[in-house]
DNA sequence: GAGAGTGACGTCAGGTACTGTCATCACTAT
DNA sequence: ATAGTGATGACAGTACCTGACGTCACTCTC
């Protein structure tokens, strides 16, 4: 006999994600989301930190592949190329993942709470990309700028490309947004 | 005979602020804060909509600042000089309140709570920016972009600020930083 | 292969944030 | 006087989250 399933995470990822799309995230209590994976409350907490994390669990991954493109720009590389590089690669990895990044952003908007830890996601990967530049000898606060700008401009390429569903692929979104933003912050 | 003492949302808006510098924000009941302020738990909600917004009730005078200064700039402003503008006033006013700024942010950066809770403000106010910015006549993406720039210039520059207490004014190091933010997207 | 862990889960009790509902009563307007 | 009105108190209830402890298939050791 075994005694429990496997992939008690998982079921409970998924069962998340059901729930959250059906009913929303605040009609969602933690009690019915380990109910559907055949679990209890307590340990869906012991998988998550609170019933936001469930979503956010892939951001570690997004984080690690952003330093490392950083990290491994070649030296003759701007920090802004860097970074550029970091959030075209950035944008592949959602572009492949594209219908999963979409329903998982209309859940997201849908709660401010959940914009909430969103944004705090992007605020410690602004700050890993601050590190990775800093690593790369760039000084501050052009480190911190420059990683901050790097945030701002996928927060932007994200939403645009995600509100028309009939457009270019994201990297490319990525690409025509930071060309925008360097003709905007040049003509003053 | 008074029934009650007048200005209960700033006895409670005092009392939360000491509690929180005391003994941390997370360590803080609201039952407590509502004692201190002789008043109820209940009477709390029903001034701030939860536990944090009570820090953060002057941020909506700051983004009609932002906004208002935005939209009375000159037309022959571009959109990055309009916000640069904009975010230079709003160093004007926290400069003001140096003290009370340095320790709120103290105990904001000292709780991931607040710390979700304030970069939700500052996204509100990068939305209300690019509000601002289209109506005068600036296109998406740029409008967002330049608000995204702004805030994240904003937040720099302020972190700088509260670090080094014996430094430059803060509208000083709003502008400094913009025209680092101008190097490092030109180079590239 | 018996005994001693080990780790993932269940069970239970409890604290705290937040909400809905109704009562109270100084104050105000007619 | 009388009838509101609005800020507050009192109370009950839900949901998030945590700590403590028990259970038992699995694994490791000798």
């Amino acid at each position: 006999m075994v005694r429990w399933q496997p992939d008690s995470r998982g079921r409970l990822e998924e069962a998340a994600l059901a729930l959250y799309a059906e009913r929303g995230f605040e009609n969602t209590t933690v009690a019915e989301i380990a109910a559907r994976a055949g679990l209890t409350e307590r340990t869906f907490f012991r998988h998550f930190a609170d019933k936001r994390e469930v979503l956010f669990w892939g951001s570690g991954s997004l984080q690690e592949l952003l330093v490392e493109t950083v990290a491994s720009a070649p030296d003759s590389a701007s920090p802004l190329e860097a970074v550029a590089a970091a959030i075209e690669a950035a944008g592949v990895l959602l572009q492949e993942r594209r219908d999963f990044s979409r329903q998982r952003q209309a859940i997201i908007a849908a709660s401010p709470e959940l914009r909430e830890r969103e944004l705090i996601k992007l605020a410690s990967l602004a700050s890993a990309l601050a590190d990775a530049l800093r690593r790369r000898g760039v000084e501050e606060p052009a480190a911190s700028l420059t990683a901050e700008v790097a945030v701002a401009v996928f927060k932007v390429a994200f939403a645009r490309w995600v509100e028309k569903s009939n457009k270019k692929a994201l990297p490319r979104v990525m690409r025509d947004s930071l060309d925008e933003l360097k003709a905007v912050t040049a003509g003053a």
